[in-house]
Formats: C-alpha cells, structure tokens, sequence
DNA sequence: TATTTTAATGAGATTGAGTCTCAAAACAGT
DNA sequence: ACTGTTTTGAGACTCAATCTCATTAAAATA
C-alpha cells in the first residue's frame, strides 16, 4: 500500500463523513496486501491469523464501503460467495476462470468493450457497467484430464 | 407450451431416471408459460395463486432439474437470487439490464463470441461457458430523469 | 482539557434464498 | 394386491451477509 493509497482512502472516508479509524486501517491494509480475488471470510480470517482483532460485521462493512467507491472490486462468480480484489492503479479487466481448479485470469479486450457499447447504442441503453466473466479449463487441468 | 416441448421434458426425465410427476407437469407447464425472467419463489406463488398446490421444494427442485437439462437458463444478476428464462427453441444470448426498473433485453452479438474464443485461446482456456452481463439505463428510465 | 455530540465497534441475533431431512404418499413392476 | 423405489411436503437447516443495540471511541465544541 502506497502513500497515495492510504490518501486515497481517507479522502473517501473524510468525503463520507466516515472516520477513520484503527480497525478501518487494517481491513484496508490486508485488502492491498494481496493480489488474490478474497471472500470477505478469508480477509476476516487473514487478520485473525495475525493477532489484529476487527469484528467479522466490521470487516463486511469495511468491504462494502471500499466497493461502494471503487478501491475494491466485488466479483459475483455465481457460487453465492463475493470475492474481493484492491483496485488501486488497476485498469480495467475482467475475468477468466476455470471450472476444475478455480484460477483466475485477468483479461482485457478493447474490441468487445466498443462492441458492448454498439450492443447498448442498438437498444437505446446508456451503458453503466457490465459483468463479464468467461469459464473454461485451464491448460494445466486439461494435461491432468 | 408445445407437444414438442413436452415431449422433451419427458425425455429428459426418463433419460435420469425421473418420474413425470403432476407437480413436475406443473412447474414445467408455469415456466414454458411466461418469457419472463422470474425467480423460483416467484414461479412457486404464481402457482399457489392459480391454487395448483406444489410446495416450494418441489419447486426449487423441479427448477434445478430443468437447469442442469438445459431446459430452464439460470441467471444469476449479482443480487443474490437466481432468475430463470425457459430455453426452449431460444437461441443463444446474453442480457443487457436496465438498472432503475429492471427491464431486461436480450442481445446476441458473434462478433462478441468470437472475441471470447480468442481471448481463451490466448491464455490457453478450454471455453466451457461465459457470463456477459451489461447494466445500464434503458430509454425510458434516462427519459424519466 | 473537559464536555458534548456523533459515529463505529463487536457479539450475537436475524435474514433469506436455497437445500436437506424424513415420514408419508405415490408410483412401477411383478 | 404386494413389494421396492421414488417423490412429495412441511419445516428444519445452512451460510453469507446484514442488522441490532449496548458499549466504546473519535471528532467537535466549550
């Protein structure tokens, strides 16, 4: 986690009305910490399993309030669990998984995000955001059948 | 719902085994019967409405049943309850949302496909199934300020 | 600094879509 | 009708996520 991150965090905090608080402080740095796509669980057990103390309620609250203005991405990958990833000077991408052993690619394409806004300009929609997420086999778990 | 339709769904339950049960006619003769894209509780009380007494676990079994024959599509929108579609005669599509009243247009575009299949060759994926959500404002929700 | 005001925390209860259990009912094959 | 198997229904259960509310802590003010 940057200084410009921290910053970040607590102009968004400052702009909420929201302070900033100890507890807050952990829950956002563990998020930064890591590059995996996290459950709200895991980030909670990660801080237990290094003695910092936040609430399971506080650390929910503490991810949606992250999601609510962008510093992390919630991913619904249908399975009725939302993974977290930080999203502090990341572009833009979304996600290829595989279905045997759940890894997780990020991918890019500028050709279908021009052709999802050609998609909403057909039907007179203004484009918000979308979800994409592609699901497949992986090389390594299609060599291991 | 057509002869033909029907005669599908008894084909699939013969090929698992599955009896042709009155209230399996039921669920699947409320689902054929609607091009909405409603939820299992919903089809449950569209039912209890009608007084066809079929309890909600038949329900949602019958649901998971025509889903994993690919008779119903499953839509998960991100907000914790599943949607389904009948999917019989319906060719292939994804969903564009309108996120103030919920609307839903269904579009189908190739060259979108075909980008995903190159996106997973690049990173050598075997494509199984994709997710391709957009959300935006229909015209009327942006006419209605 | 002390006081007041307002927000945050934590433990545990609650929610709600979906699943499971199990006794009773319905069905299929003989 | 008899036997063995499947299905049903009512309600209990699951689990991620949210809510409650008494307590604690931070910010604002005196």
């Amino acid at each position: 986690m940057t200084a410009q991150d921290l910053k970040t965090f607590r102009e968004v905090l400052r702009h909420e009305n929201l302070r900033f608080t100890p507890q807050r402080y952990e829950v956002f740095k563990e998020v930064c910490a890591s590059e995996e796509h996290r459950e709200a669980e895991e980030i909670y057990l990660a801080l237990r399993k290094r003695n910092v103390h936040v609430s399971r309620a506080t650390v929910y609250r503490t991810m949606d309030i992250l999601f609510q203005h962008k510093l992390v991405r919630r991913i619904d990958l249908g399975d009725g669990r939302w993974r977290y990833e930080h999203w502090l000077d990341c572009s833009h991408h979304d996600h290829l998984i595989c279905i045997r052993c759940g890894r997780i690619v990020e991918f890019m394409s500028p050709e279908i995000e021009d052709l999802q806004e050609e998609v909403c300009t057909r039907y007179s929609y203004q484009l918000i955001r979308h979800v994409h997420q592609l699901f497949g086999v992986c090389k390594e778990c299609q060599a291991n059948g």
